[in-house]
Formats: C-alpha cells, structure tokens, sequence
DNA sequence: AATTCTTACGAACGCCGTAATCATC
DNA sequence: GATGATTACGGCGTTCGTAAGAATT
C-alpha cells in the first residue's frame, strides 16, 4: 500500500468519481489507474468502488479506507514539508558561479549572518 | 515514499541502531536494507543516520520523518485491520465442500442469523 | 457512434539477493 | 582477521503506456 500511487489514486477516484479524471490527475494513464484500483482491491480483498453507470462510487470498505488513506497522504506531505524546511532553516546554503565567488563570498561572511 | 519498506526499514533501523538487525527484522537482505536506506536519503536530499562506529544514529531530520514515519505505519496497519474487520463482520462468509454443502446449508439459512 | 472502463501486451524501471570490496574494531 | 556496511551486478517482478476490446448511453 504506497502513498505515492495506490493509495493517491484512490482519493482523487474518490473525489472525481471517474477513473479518467483522476488518472491525469495523477498524471498517469487510465488504464494505470485501473490497474491501481484492481491491485489494492485485490490486495484488500474485497471491491472499494461500485462502478455504476459510468461512474465510480466508494463502497463503505471503500469510505473507510478513504479516511485512513487521507490522512496518510497528509502526514507523507507534512514530513516532506518538515524535511524541507528543516533542511533549509538548518544550515543557509549559498551558491555563485566561481568567477565571481573569490570576490562576493569574502564580504558576505565579514557581514555575517543578518 | 512506501510504508511497506522503505519507511519500515527506517523505523527499524532507528530501533536497532544496526542494518543488520533491521534488515532480519523486515524480512530483507542488508544491502537491500542499505538501498531503502539510501533512497530516502536520495530522495530527501539529506542523510537521515551518521554513520558512525558501526551504528546508526538519527539526525535530526531522521528523528523528524520516524515520528511521521510510525504514524503513517500506524495508520496503515489501522486500515488493513479495519477493513478486514469490517468484511468479516460485514457479511458472514459460509464455505463447505460440494459434496455435504446441499444437506448442510438449507437448514443453516432456516436457522437464520443468531 | 461516442465515451468510458477493462483487458492484453510489450518495454522499462526498480527492488531484491548474491557476491565482492571496503572499513572499522 | 572478523564483523558490519557499501558497491556491483544479474534476475525477477511490478508498473507503465499504447492498443484493442467490451459496455453503456
């Protein structure tokens, strides 16, 4: 079950309510996608869709992983988030091409961190 | 970013301390371990252990993704038990062999549920 | 007839495990 | 020299996309 992918795909089936519009979504193709849903299905062991008059609609298996699957996307992002930003805050990193580097780089670090 | 791998790999590994153990622990080899390990860092774009005397310690950006990483595991272990509760409980499965499943099952469904 | 989903199929990518190399104790 | 981690490499499985088929409106 992987957040990137499967469990993304179902959300944004979920929310569309239609495989093509959730695949580019997901930018992958919709067969992918179909593969997607039918893997995690088959995976779980039982249908998260009812595919009903052109549309798919969560079955209550479905709703219930649609809870969990959202909130473990959130928590994915938050952690990239958290990562980037600590990275960033952590330690200030300062690039210049090498001709010029020897002569900006000096005074920035006399001037020091503002 | 897998909860079924390379975020085991590194909860564990934070566990441990060791590749090694971790590594026995999900069922993998070591260098496989490594690879997931790397990966992320990969990834991420920062290293997620020091390396140092044959241990393994969290960074701080380690320490950061494993409090995410065991939500995530957590909730995806949540799913898995929830849906599977919820088809158990659901509906009632009834298997038997052809053979005895004509005298056996009329009588059962007569019964009706307890 | 047109749109949408599924099935089929071939190719590419990724992951794992074994083996070899490197480093540390 | 022995233990533990990384690098190298080959094989296998998975996933993708294109193309063809089935179904519904």
């Amino acid at each position: 079950m992987a957040p990137d992918g499967e469990l993304r795909g179902h959300a944004e089936l979920a929310r569309t309510g239609s495989f093509s519009r959730a695949a580019e979504s997901c930018h992958v193709s919709q067969p992918s996608l179909s593969q997607q849903i039918q893997k995690l299905e088959r995976g779980l062991g039982q249908r998260l869709f009812d595919r009903v008059a052109r549309r798919a609609v969560l079955t209550d298996a479905g709703r219930l992983l649609l809870e969990r699957a959202e909130a473990i996307l959130e928590t994915v992002e938050d952690a990239k988030r958290c990562l980037r930003d600590a990275h960033q805050g952590g330690h200030l990193s300062i690039g210049a091409i090498p001709t010029i580097a020897p002569y900006l780089l000096p005074s920035l670090s006399a001037a020091g961190g503002s």
